[in-house]
DNA sequence: ATGGCTGTCTCGGACAGA
């Protein structure tokens, strides 16, 4: 049975529970991974979400910052919670579906604006996180496994509005984005998002600060579909929701959907 | 002009985002 994956990062489920069930009841995902919830879990607004269908599942949440949750109208078990770089921060929820696929929802740490961690604790902390999703690809083996999320690394040179102007700026400096490959390669990781549709500009995050997002057109593709290759040639329209960056009060991120043919 | 804004926590303004 096919079934489609959208990752978004909401920047606020409660304040942003309409626009969530506006994405659910306009495109019906069978899987809605969201980061950035911003609410303890017995906060969550759940309702309007099971009132359309959506009845299954997990998340990792604290009080004002990061958070994840993975809503399904699929059946699913928690398949864990890591707390990498030991942040103590809710940043990473797993789930297995019936079929036996593994997905992982990550928030991977911003990382400040300095991006030298020898004065900017938070650089070091985002390329520790990286390093320990290393680790445990490189020790799990993951197989039929999903890992979306804000990776908060935008990682090709057509990935950002200028490759040249973002060099030096935090989520495209060429430390983070080696982290990032180390991370992809030890799970052997297929970036989905890219195998199906491998040439030209691609973003998912636009400023808040940008007078016009749109015509600006100043972004970044910072969330990411990755799946390991037993799975990935399953996988096919792969697609960035842009105008959802332009719904009212949104966040800034664009949610990302792929399909798998599972 | 890559911060010009936005959200949380809490009721003014620090902190975080990226």
């Amino acid at each position: 049975m096919p079934f489609t994956l959208a990752t978004w990062n909401i920047n606020s489920v409660r304040l942003r529970e309409g626009l969530v069930a506006r994405l659910l009841t306009e495109e019906q995902p069978d899987v809605l991974c969201l980061q950035e919830t911003k609410s303890p879990v017995e906060k969550l607004p759940v309702e309007a979400f099971e009132a359309l269908g959506y009845t299954h599942r997990v998340a990792r949440g604290q009080k004002g910052y990061n958070g994840v949750m993975i809503l399904s109208k699929l059946p699913l078990e928690e398949a864990g919670a890591e707390d990498y770089a030991g942040l103590g921060h809710a940043r990473h929820v797993a789930a297995k579906l019936e079929n036996g696929v593994t997905i992982h929802n990550f928030y991977v740490p911003a990382g400040g604006d300095v991006p030298d961690r020898a004065v900017n604790e938070k650089f070091g902390q985002k390329l520790d996180y990286l390093t320990d999703m290393r680790d445990w690809a490189h020790a799990a083996r993951p197989e039929k496994s999903i890992l979306v999320g804000d990776l908060n690394i935008a990682p090709r040179e057509d990935d950002v509005w200028s490759h040249k102007q973002l060099l030096k700026v935090v989520s495209h400096t060429p430390i983070e984005v080696e982290h990032l490959a180390q991370t992809q390669e030890a799970g052997a990781w297929v970036d989905v998002t890219r195998q199906d549709i491998p040439e030209g500009q691609l973003y998912s995050w636009w400023s808040y600060r940008a007078r016009d997002w749109d015509a600006a057109d100043k972004g970044r593709r910072l969330d990411h579909i990755w799946a390991t290759p037993d799975i990935s040639n399953a996988a096919h329209s792969s697609r960035i929701l842009r105008p959802v960056r332009g719904w009212d009060q949104p966040s800034d991120h664009a949610p990302v959907f792929a399909t798998f043919d599972l």
